[in-house]
RNA sequence: GGAGGGAUAGCGAAGUGGUCAAACGCGGCAGACUGUAAAUCUGUUCCUUCGGGUUCCAUGGUUCAAAUCCAUGUCCCUCCA
């Protein structure tokens, strides 16, 4: 079945949107944050673990997929949602974020991208064309079509000749798109520039998508300043029935930044990644749990949350395991975290009902990075 | 009783006359991480008032200079009786 969207309400003070997603007799909120699963799964968490955390959509990744175990075995288990056993949705990256993790800019062409196999070297190639087909036999619900996402570094010339070609590549995948029960989404790229967003926006909308996302973001050290535009004059162009997925978000704060220019979905491997690395979040910052300063704090990393570890488990276990590298230490901060973001995007929502978002966007800043 | 081998920073382990406050690994302490080549990476780890000070089992010696050479002692390991 296909998943539907359909917008619920605007905030009057900003731009922010709630809106209900309807997958397979399920209703799910947006805004919503997607936690990530590259190999077909949420590293260390099993699918029971990812509703009973609230979590939505996930997703998987088309290039690693592709790589291992390959496409065909994941059509032949049945898709991606039995051979993982989700039956949430599930959106597929496109492979586009390894043109930027992967790929060296030489290596980019107007027929596709070379690249060298991470696991054993091999030189492999990846167009526009295999992406989606790759995509249309994982079977997930939403696919996202094949971009270049550039460095933040890239200059205006480079990046105006990328969202070009970004373009026709949106423009080819769609052509091949073949999965009827599959979104597919276009991303919008242009670095902080307003005209190049605007053209990227109002050219890939003209190829016609289920839905739209914002690329391009989050990476190396590009300015919060510039993340916040590239969102503000993505979404300006974007239709208001229509999804729109800020690709690769999740700091909390850029969350809530996100919500208000307009965007309803956020995914970003943050939580789990923090999470094998020992630090939680709190609503009162992130704090490194491996530190000695916890290894008597027989308490929850914080009272009041509700999730699994919270509730279960005391702050100087939890940095026992992680500290003694024990995988269940990952798992209950992965829980948390991942809980902890789900926790907020329902805030955020309350707060865009009661239009006072902004307002709690300051409050959040002040508690989450304030004094300490 | 005899013959060898060894003692280096919290631990393991390099170094056998100057470039040694002493490689490297572990452990400790801290930091980074935003569409996952990431259970990874980085910094730091004798003392210091940042000028310097005190180190390589102990003591004494050789030398301009010693973790490194010599003597004695202490402790440990292996083999032979």
């Amino acid at each position: 079945m296909k998943l539907q969207f359909k917008l619920e309400k605007k905030d009057t003070k900003t731009r922010g949107r709630i809106g209900t997603i309807i997958y397979n007799g399920r209703e799910y909120k947006t805004p919503m944050f997607m936690p990530v699963g590259t190999n077909a799964t949420v590293k260390t968490l099993s699918p029971e673990e990812l509703k009973e955390i609230g979590s939505g959509i996930i997703l998987a990744n088309t290039y690693h997929l592709w790589l291992r175990p390959g496409e065909d075995i994941v059509a032949a288990a049945g898709g991606l949602h039995k051979f993982m056993n989700y039956d949430g949705p599930i959106l597929t990256d496109s492979g586009g974020f390894q043109v930027f993790s992967l790929a060296r800019p030489k290596d980019i062409s107007e027929e596709g991208v070379l690249f060298k196999n991470h696991l054993n070297g091999d030189k492999l190639f990846l167009t526009p064309e295999k992406s989606i087909a790759i995509q249309n036999k994982l079977d997930s619900d939403i696919a996202m079509s094949f971009d270049e996402c550039p460095p933040a570094t890239a200059d205006y010339e480079y990046l105006k000749q990328s969202i070009e070609r970004t373009i026709r590549w949106a423009e080819r995948g769609k052509k091949v798109h073949n999965n009827p029960n599959q979104m597919l989404f276009g991303i919008v790229q242009g670095g902080p520039h307003y005209d190049l967003r605007k053209f990227s926006a109002l050219e890939t909308v003209k190829i016609g998508f289920d839905g739209y996302a914002v690329g391009g973001v989050a990476n190396d050290h590009e300015s919060k300043e510039d993340m916040y535009k590239a969102f503000e004059y993505s979404t300006e162009f974007l239709p208001d029935e229509k999804l729109r997925y800020a690709m690769g978000i999740g700091e909390p704060i850029d969350l809530i930044e996100g919500v208000i220019r307009g965007i309803d979905l956020f995914d970003c491997v943050s939580p789990t990644r923090l999470a094998r690395h020992g630090h939680a979040h709190t609503w009162h910052g992130k704090i490194n749990v491996k530190n000695n300063k916890y290894k008597d704090m027989f308490k929850p990393i914080e009272e009041e949350c509700n999730c699994y570890a919270c509730k279960h488990y005391t702050l100087a276990y939890i940095r026992h395991l992680i500290v003694a590298n024990e995988t269940f230490g990952a798992r209950l901060l992965s829980i948390h975290n991942i809980y902890f973001l789900h926790q907020l995007m329902a805030k955020i929502r309350e707060n865009l009902e009661s239009h006072t978002l902004e307002e709690f966007r300051d409050k959040f800043y002040q508690d989450y990075y304030g004094e300490k």
